[in-house]
DNA sequence: GATTTTTTTGTTATCGGTAACAGTCTGCGG
DNA sequence: CCGCAGACTGTTACCGATAACAAAAAAATC
């Protein structure tokens, strides 16, 4: 690695066009007040000197950057990648670069994130979720900058919120299984506290079962969300001195590894057991039957809420907490109603 | 939203202290010249009047800031994922921030990146694979700062590489399958020109069958890596004229979608057709069999090349080229040797 | 007690840019 | 031929910190 003797600046360039340091500044950031001709010359030269001016005193000066600090709760489900994607193009196309931070579902280590992105004065915050401690909260709302959570939605915003309302999506599944003719419905999920959304939509399938006075047998397995989870979920499951007729899973990757239990256990889906997912993962499409799930429009997600950001960095303010719409998909995981005469919506 | 009338800076601590900005600076940063009294005054009074110092000032002053900038293909594979995952953790204890970028496999938008970074100042670079645009080497070469080369090893790096030696990894998984007795092997891999480090290991394969004269046919399907892409692998795979004893998949994510595909065109695998993955994901850790693969030590990676990231920021220089071992797993997707008749070139 | 040393604290210049304002140079009407 | 708007270009102050050096205070030495 060879240290490089002195990296060259705006000055350099100023002096090699023989204009000001300003004329520089000027004709590179495409500002009025420099002649087409001089812009272009010093446009050239700057390329040709390999001059790349520094972010951090620019930023500085301006006192507002281009990044937009983004918090996930983990990288390892492709959930958040996918919303990040969505997110990161919008954004790119509006010149803002996205710095990504994982919290691993603490609240704790999001607080400090913010508390130290702030100082690199970001464009715009992402957090995940609406749960957030009082202290980043408060510190959010009087820093002045564009906040967006994501992935869930209330009522009170720290700015702004885009995402799913997680309690009716568990009731719209629990509803439709009820009227699948479910009737001993079983929660699998991981310990609790960490993710609170896969929590809300627990509630909300057991709101939807409690409805017609069934109650939902919550199973919550002390391991990270992964294949194996649902495994040894369905195993916990089948334990149960009322074996369930139904499985709701935190997600498809649960889910998955849930069928595989079935089918280890030599149970049959959907006859034996029924076995719902959520958020509607390429995973399911290879499956010889597809799984019954929640769509979730992640990668929409991300761009609608990257639009939003957009619109607020440039000052404009649009909606303050958008819903998206989740799609019920009615796979082979789950019975028809009264076994054959309705059509389901695998082929 | 409100804006914040000013936040606080270091005059602000500095003045309601009665101390200059400098014993503030000192205090704060835990820099030796000021008193312990004074040293702790200060850090409750710029605590209590939240006081957060500006990154963009510090790093602009001491010309380099504590940002790791990383850049990888993509966030959907579960790989990289956990690569981060293993070098944020060693990252953050040596107090370095990190900065993801997703380049898509495309070099000219990782050059881009590249340029973009650099006026960040940061402490050091990271990059995905060991091909690189001419452009980006030179740029990284003068700059001056340290880089890293993750997944891919090179015997001229940039600066420093972490990672696999993919053709051996290749070569080592067919030598493998040759000892079994497979003697029509397929590789199923996407559109090349993107994944430049699977071509590696599929010319590895080619090359230990080569050795026996025999010839691997590769089959690429025009997608992005998935579940699906395995899937299709597979059909156009038995529309070969003459059908391969075995399969290697790019990684785990098409095995798996191929042993669905497998078992939907009625084939049983090991009897009928071997299956090889790479990398050993957890998906496999639920499946009816094992997949027969190559474990790749992800997280141990990121965190070797975290480890010797922080050393050089430090100063302090180590290896320039570490190669990662790899384990081939076998499992159940492949025969065991001499179980069955070994069919000879023609069955 | 005076002087040297060491510690603590303050000053000044600088990091690499940008905003606001001040000139300079046109072209054009009166 | 003067004066002035309008289009360029340059000057100065500052963004919020840190490094290097200078000064003041406290501790140590003789």
């Amino acid at each position: 690695m060879v240290l490089d003797p002195k990296p060259t600046k705006i000055e350099d360039v100023a002096r090699a066009a023989g204009v000001s340091i300003m004329s520089v500044s000027r004709a590179l950031r495409g500002v009025e007040g420099v002649s087409a001709g001089t812009r272009d010359r010093i446009r050239a030269l700057a390329a040709e000197m390999g001059y790349v001016p520094s972010r951090l005193a620019g930023s500085l000066a301006q006192a507002t950057s281009n990044l937009v600090c983004i918090s996930v709760p983990t990288l390892f489900d492709a959930v958040f990648a996918e919303i990040i994607g969505g997110m990161r193009e919008t954004l790119s196309h509006a010149g803002l670069e996205t710095i990504i931070e994982t919290s691993d579902y603490h609240q704790a280590r999001e607080a400090v994130w913010v508390e130290r992105m702030i100082t690199w004065s970001p464009a715009a915050l992402v957090l995940s979720g609406v749960d957030h401690t009082d202290q980043t909260r408060s510190l959010l709302r009087s820093a002045g900058i564009p906040v967006m959570e994501l992935w869930d939605v209330t009522d009170d915003p720290i700015d702004m919120c885009v995402g799913l309302d997680h309690r009716l999506v568990g009731f719209d599944l629990g509803a439709h299984l009820l009227r699948l003719g479910y009737r001993r419905p079983a929660y699998i999920g991981i310990a609790p506290g960490r993710d609170w959304r896969s929590e809300k939509r627990r509630d909300g399938i057991a709101d939807a079962f409690r409805e017609a006075g069934l109650p939902l047998e919550p199973i919550h397995v002390d391991a990270a969300p992964s294949f194996e989870a649902g495994y040894e979920g369905v195993l916990q499951a089948l334990a149960l001195t009322t074996r369930p007729d139904v499985l709701c899973f935190l997600n498809d990757h649960l889910a998955f590894g849930g069928l595989m239990a079935c089918e280890a256990e030599g149970l049959e889906v959907p006859n034996d057991i029924g076995v719902a997912g959520f958020n509607g993962l390429n995973i399911t499409n290879v499956l010889p039957r597809r799984l019954t799930t929640s769509a979730t429009p992640r990668a929409l997600m991300g761009k609608t809420a990257a639009r939003m950001l957009v619109a607020a960095v440039r000052g404009v303010r649009t909606e303050r907490r958008v819903v998206m719409p989740v799609a019920l998909e009615e796979g082979a995981t789950t019975r028809p109603q009264l076994t054959s005469t309705l059509p389901s919506s695998n082929k």
